[in-house]
DNA sequence: ATTATACAGTTGTATATACAAGCTGTCAAT
DNA sequence: ATTGACAGCTTGTATATACAACTGTATAAT
C-alpha cells in the first residue's frame, strides 16, 4: 500500500487525495466501507492530522466520502442523482480551432410586449433591441440565437454585446464583469420550419434550447435568449462515480 | 460591514463565508476586485488565518473567487461556461409525492448482437436480459426506460434490477453499491411512433434521451439503457455567478 | 433487568507557529 | 538606462496543540 513521499514535489495532502482515490476507485475500499480514521492515516502515512483532514475534505466536497462525527469516515455509494452536466461540451464545441463566425440576421428596435415584459421585469413599450445571429462553424451553421437587450442609455449596454461579432465575450470564456449571475435553462425542442432552413437541418428536427437570463449588478435583467443546437452538434456527457481522471477525456 | 460573532452557534469560518458571499452579491466586491489580503482579514474578523484560510477555500471550490500567489485573492467574473445542470430536477419529478409507480411492459432475454455487443463491451450471443419499464405519474406515464442488463449466474446482478417495481434504487437516491460508476449523457430527440403512443403524446414531440451505462468494480459494464422523457415534464434549470440561496428554490 | 455514568475513540473547530513560494516595487550598482 | 539584489507583501504548505461535539461500549448503581 503506498504511502506519502515527503520528498516528492507533489504536496503532501494532494498524494493523500490521489491515494484514497485510488483505492476507491480499484475498489480497495467500497461504498460503505469506513477509511482509517484519521489518526491511524497520520501515523501510516507519518503526517500531521491537518493534513490528512485537507485531504479528507478534498474528498469530501468530490463527493466520494462523507464523515460523520463520532463514526467515520466511509466511501460514498455511487449516486445516480449527483449526476452534473456543464456547458463545457458546448465550449468545446463554440471555442474549437473551427473557425467560428457569426452572422448577423436581424438588429432592431422593438417595443417591449407580451411575454418579454415579464420574463425581464420592465414596462410595456420599453425600448429592447432585438438580436437574431447564426453561429457558423467552417460555414455550416451550427446555432441560432435570439435575444432581446434593454436599451437605455442610461444603462450601460454591455459592450461585448454590441461588437460587430459579437457572443464573444461569452464565448472565448472571459467572463463578463457586466453580468452578476444568469439564470439557464435547457429544453428539448423541435426544429421549426424558420429554424430548420437556417440550420439546413431536416423540418422537425430535434434540439437543445438553452435559455439564458442575464442580471446586472443591480439585479435588473438586461438581457433575455436562446440558443437553438440541432442535436446532432451536441450532447452532453458525464461520469459519476469512483474513476480514474483519464476517463474523463473521452 | 459585519463582522464575526464568535459567540454565535456558528462556526466562524462559515460566517467568513457568508460575509464574504454576501459583499460579492450586493456588489460590495465586485468580478476583479482584490479581497483584502489574509492578514486584514484576520484582524478585521479577530480570527485566525487558518480560519481565514478556510473560508476562502470554500468560496475558490464555488468558484466566487481566485487566489492567485504572491498577488492576492481575487472576485471572479461570471462564467457563462461554468453552469452546470444536475439531475435533481429529474428526482423532483420522480421522487415527488406523486404516487410513482412502475409497469413493466417487457422482460425478456435477448441475445447480444450489433451495437449492445460494442457499448457493453460484451462477447456476441451473450445472454441478456432486456426490459421495458412505463413509468407513471399519478397514472399519467411520464418516462419510458428500455434497458439490457448482463444475465449471467457468475455475475450477482444488481437486485435493485429485479425488484418487480424496480428502478426503486435509483429512484430514491439511496445509492447503488454494485456499481461502481456510470456514464450519462443527455440528447435532444423526437418521440418514435411508439414511444408518442406509450407516453400519451403527440407524435414528433421534443423529448430528452438520458442514455446510461453503469459499470460494475471489475470495470465490466452490467446495465445499458435510455430513459425517454417528453420536454413538457422536464427542463433543467440553474443559475451561475452571484447569488443569494433563496434563488435557488425557484 | 434497567438506567446512569464514565470512558475511549471519532470527527469538528480554532489557534499559533514556521517556513516555502510567488509577485512587486525600491534602491543600489553597473 | 539597465540590471540585480533585496525587502516586504501576498498566498501555499505543514505541523503541533487544545478543546468541543458526537457515538458507541463498557461498567457501575439502582
Amino acid at each position: 500500500m503506498r504511502k506519502v513521499d515527503s520528498n516528492s514535489y507533489e504536496p503532501s495532502y494532494s498524494q493523500v487525495v490521489r491515494i484514497l482515490q485510488e483505492q476507491i476507485a480499484v475498489g480497495k475500499l467500497r461504498p460503505g466501507d469506513r477509511l482509517p480514521s484519521e489518526s491511524q492515516l497520520c501515523a501510516y502515512h507519518g503526517v500531521s492530522r491537518m493534513t490528512i483532514r485537507r485531504a479528507i475534505n478534498i474528498l469530501v466536497e468530490q463527493g466520494a466520502v462523507i464523515t460523520r462525527q463520532g463514526q467515520g469516515t466511509f466511501v460514498k455509494p455511487m449516486q445516480f442523482w449527483a449526476a452534473t452536466f456543464g456547458l463545457g461540451q458546448l465550449q468545446n464545441l463554440l471555442s474549437d480551432e473551427s473557425g467560428i463566425r457569426i452572422r448577423i440576421l436581424e438588429a432592431s428596435i422593438k417595443l417591449a410586449e407580451g411575454r418579454v415584459t415579464r420574463k425581464m421585469a420592465i414596462k410595456r413599450s420599453q425600448r429592447l433591441l432585438f438580436m437574431r445571429r447564426l453561429i457558423l462553424s467552417r460555414d455550416k451553421p451550427i446555432m441560432y440565437h435570439r435575444e432581446y437587450l434593454v436599451y437605455d442609455p442610461s444603462r450601460p449596454i454591455v459592450e461585448s454585446e454590441l461588437e460587430v461579432t459579437s457572443l464573444r465575450g461569452l464565448l472565448e470564456g472571459t467572463g463578463n464583469s457586466f453580468i452578476k449571475r444568469s439564470v439557464l435553462s435547457i429544453e428539448a425542442t423541435v426544429l421549426k420550419d424558420e429554424e430548420a432552413q437556417l440550420l439546413q437541418a431536416p423540418a422537425a428536427t430535434a434540439a437543445f434550447n438553452l435559455e439564458h437570463l442575464f442580471y446586472d449588478f443591480e439585479d435588473r435583467p438586461v438581457s433575455w435568449g436562446w440558443f437553438i443546437c440541432p442535436a446532432a452538434n451536441l450532447r452532453f456527457t458525464t461520469i459519476v462515480g469512483a474513476h480514474n481522471k483519464e476517463l474523463l477525456n473521452v
